[in-house]
RNA sequence: UGGGGCGUCGCCAAGUGGUAAGGCAACGGGCUUUGGACCCGUCAUUCGCAGGUUCGAAUCCUGCCGCCCCAGCCA
C-alpha cells in the first residue's frame, strides 16, 4: 500500500541487530493465558509479535502462560492455536507451556532463597495487603523477613510437599518494602493452591506467579524482546531484578506498547466471559463477539485482520481505534474477492403483467466487476419476481432514484421495468404487490434508444428462488466509548438490544443452493455476506458480514435531521 | 497524594532542531447496469497550555494542565 512507518518497536529492534546485542538474533513469543478465546485485541500482539520475528528472520514462539489453573483449561489452550494457525501465523516447533518449567522454576526459587533474595512469608493474604503500604505510605517488613536461609529452604520444601493449607505460607522476593514502586515490595513469587492444573493434574500444589514465571521463561527460551502491554511497564523492574538475581540463559529486554481498544466494544476477557456465561451470546463464537473465532464466524479473513493491525500501528499511547476502520479493512478485501448474487432481505412482489406467463429466460450476470476472471453466469427470469421493500416507494422523496408508481428503472442484468399499478391489503394499506410493465428491447438491462434510467435495483424470480435466513448485526454495545462499557455497574444495560435481527423470509439466486458454510459473497447492493455454520442445504443461513457504504443512507439520514 | 507512562486533524498515526507523511471518517465533483468500487479534489498557518533557548522548535529547557496504569497469594 504504502511506504510502511516502522514504529517504536521495530524500531529498537533494527538498533539492536546493528548494535550486534543479540548477535544476530531475534527471538520473540506470543504468550496468552489459556483462561479465554483469543479477541482482536490479541490479533495485535500476534501481528507484532511474529511479524517482528517474520522481518529479521528469527522466531517468534508460542507460549502459554499456564500459571494459575484455577481459571485455565484445555479448550483454551486448543482454540487459541486453532486461532492464530488460522491468521496465518507458524510457530513451528516453538510450542512451550510454562507448566513445563516449574521443576525450573522451583530451582531457580531455592537459588533465590539461598542468595538471601527470597523468604517464605507467613503472613495471611490480608496481613499481606496491610503490610504493603498504599500508595503514598511505605510498607511494613514482614515478621519472617529476617528468617534464616535454613528455615525458608526447609519451609519452602515442604510447601511443595504439600504440608501446608492454601494461603497459609507464600515465598516473597527479598527487595524493598519502602519501595515507590508497589511491584518492588517484596512481591510473591510463589503460593500455595491445590488445584488440579490442566496439563500437570496434581504433580504441583505451589504455583509460580507471573512475575517470577514469565521472565524466567523468556530467558529460558533465549527470547530476545519480550513484548508485552502498557500495564506492565511498573513491572519491568521486577523483571529486570529476577534476572539479574539469578544465573539465567540471557536476560531479554520487555518494552510495553499500548493495547488495543475499539469503539463500541469490550476487550476485556472477564466481560467476554460474562456475555458467554450469561447467554448474552450464543458463545465464544458469536458472530458479534470480537474474539477471533467471532470475526471468522461472521465472514472476516485473516488477511483482513492483518491489515487491520497492520493500519493501526503500535505505540504507546492509549487509544480507542473506531470501528469503521476494521471494517473498511472486511471491505477492501471481500471488493475484490467476493463473488457477486442478488438476494432480497424483506421482498415485495413484482407482476411483470406483459412478460409471457410461463416464459423463463437466463440472463448473464457477472460474477466480479472488479476481477474478469471470475467469469459470469446464468440468473433466471421470469413473469413474478421479489424486489427489496426499500428499493419501492409510493410517495419518492427527492433523490429517490429507484421505483415509484410510473417510474421506470433498471433491473439489474434484466429489463427497465415501469411500475403502473400498487396493490394494497384492505385493511392495513400495507403495499403487497407492484404491477409493472417490461420493455422487452432492453434485455440485459440496456436501451437500444439510448434513454436512460437513474436507478438499478436487485430482483430474484419467485418461481426460482431459495427461501433463507440471514442474520443481521449491530454492535454489541450502545456506548461508543468502551470505558464507559467496562465501568457500567450493570452490563446488561449497555448492551445493545437491536444487535442481532434475523430475517426469515428472505430469497436468494438459485447460484447459491451449494453454498457451503463459510463461502462468501457480496449480495449485490446490500453488503459482504458469509454462509453460517449453521447453514444446511435444506436451510441456508447467511451472515451478514458488514453492509456496503450506503450513501442514499446518508442522504436520507441527513433529511431527516 | 508516591511511582510509572502518555498528550500531533473527528479516530488511528509518522515526525526526534530546518519550517506538519499516510490511513480511516467526513465533505465536494467525475464515472458508473451495485446510490458499491474506482478517479479527482477539500480537510492541522499548527502539534495540551504558558514562558524560554535558537536565524529557525511539534522536536531542546522550565513551569503548569489533562488522561491512563499500579495498593491480587490474577496475568
Amino acid at each position: 500500500m504504502h511506504a510502511e512507518v516502522v514504529d517504536f518497536i521495530r524500531r529498537i529492534v533494527a538498533d539492536d541487530l546493528s548494535a550486534k546485542k543479540n548477535g544476530d538474533r531475534v527471538r520473540t513469543r506470543f504468550p496468552p493465558e489459556p483462561n479465554g478465546y483469543l479477541h482482536i485485541g490479541h490479533a495485535k500482539s500476534i501481528c507484532l509479535n511474529f511479524g517482528v520475528a517474520a522481518e529479521n528472520g528469527g522466531v517468534c514462539h508460542l507460549r502459554y502462560d499456564d500459571t494459575n489453573p484455577s481459571k485455565e483449561d484445555v479448550e483454551y489452550v486448543e482454540s487459541i492455536q486453532e486461532d492464530v494457525r488460522w491468521l496465518g501465523y507458524d510457530w513451528g516447533d516453538h510450542l512451550y507451556f510454562a507448566s513445563d518449567y516449574f521443576e525450573q522454576l522451583y530451582q531457580f526459587a531455592i537459588q533465590l532463597i539461598q542468595l538471601g533474595k527470597a523468604y517464605v512469608c507467613d503472613l495471611s493474604a490480608d496481613e499481606i495487603r496491610e503490610y504493603r503500604g498504599t500508595l503514598t505510605e511505605p510498607g511494613r517488613e514482614s515478621p519472617q523477613r529476617g528468617r534464616s536461609i535454613e528455615e525458608s529452604l526447609d519451609l519452602f520444601e515442604r510447601m511443595r510437599a504439600g504440608e501446608f493449607e492454601d494461603g497459609s505460607r507464600v515465598l516473597r522476593a527479598w527487595i524493598d518494602m519502602a519501595s515507590p514502586n508497589i511491584n518492588m515490595r517484596d512481591p510473591v513469587l510463589y503460593r500455595i493452591q491445590k488445584t488440579t492444573h490442566h496439563r500437570t493434574h496434581d504433580a504441583w500444589c505451589i504455583y509460580p506467579m507471573y512475575d517470577f514465571a514469565h521472565c524466567l521463561s523468556d530467558s529460558l527460551e533465549g527470547i530476545t524482546h519480550s513484548l508485552c502491554t502498557l500495564e506492565f511497564e511498573d513491572h519491568r523492574p521486577l523483571y529486570d531484578w529476577v534476572l539479574d538475581q539469578l544465573d539465567v540463559p540471557c536476560h531479554p529486554q520487555q518494552i510495553e506498547f499500548a493495547r488495543l481498544n475499539l469503539s463500541y466494544t469490550v476487550l476485556s476477557k472477564r466481560i467476554l466471559l460474562q456475555l458467554v456465561d450469561g447467554g448474552h451470546v450464543s458463545g465464544w463464537d458469536d458472530p458479534r463477539m470480537p474474539t477471533i473465532s467471532g470475526l471468522r464466524r461472521r465472514g472476516y479473513t485473516p488477511q483482513s485482520i492483518r491489515d487491520f493491525c497492520a493500519a493501526i500501528g503500535v505505540a504507546k499511547r492509549d487509544s480507542t481505534v473506531a470501528i469503521a476502520q476494521l471494517e473498511h479493512s472486511i471491505r477492501e478485501e471481500m471488493n475484490r474477492r467476493a463473488q457477486r448474487v442478488m438476494a432480497v432481505l424483506r421482498p415485495l412482489r413484482v407482476v411483470i403483467e406483459n412478460y409471457p406467463e410461463g416464459q423463463v429466460e437466463e440472463l448473464e450476470a457477472v460474477n466480479n466487476p472488479e476481477d474478469a476472471s471470475m467469469g459470469t453466469r446464468k440468473v433466471p427470469f421470469s413473469r413474478v419476481l421479489y424486489i427489496e421493500r426499500d428499493d419501492f416507494r409510493e410517495d419518492p422523496p427527492r433523490k429517490f432514484f429507484r421505483l415509484a408508481p410510473g417510474r421506470e428503472v433498471r433491473l439489474r442484468y434484466g429489463y427497465f421495468i415501469t411500475c403502473i399499478d400498487v396493490v394494497k391489503d384492505e385493511c392495513s394499506g400495507e403495499v403487497t404487490e407492484l404491477r409493472c410493465r417490461y420493455d422487452p428491447a432492453t434485455r440485459g438491462g440496456n436501451a437500444p434508444d439510448g434513454r436512460k434510467v437513474k436507478g438499478t435495483i436487485h430482483w430474484v424470480s419467485a418461481a426460482h428462488a431459495l427461501e433463507v435466513e440471514v442474520r443481521l448485526y449491530d454492535h454489541l454495545f450502545e456506548q461508543e466509548d468502551p470505558a464507559q462499557i467496562t465501568s457500567a455497574p450493570d452490563l446488561r444495560s449497555s448492551l445493545n438490544p437491536s444487535s442481532l435481527e434475523t430475517l426469515t423470509d428472505c430469497r436468494v439466486e438459485p447460484s447459491l443452493a451449494d453454498a457451503e458454510p463459510g463461502a462468501q459473497y457480496q449480495f449485490e447492493r446490500l453488503g459482504y455476506f458469509c454462509a453460517d455454520a449453521d447453514s444446511s442445504p435444506e436451510r441456508l443461513v447467511f451472515n451478514r458480514t458488514v453492509p456496503l457504504r450506503d450513501t442514499w443512507a446518508k442522504i436520507q439520514q441527513r433529511a431527516a435531521s
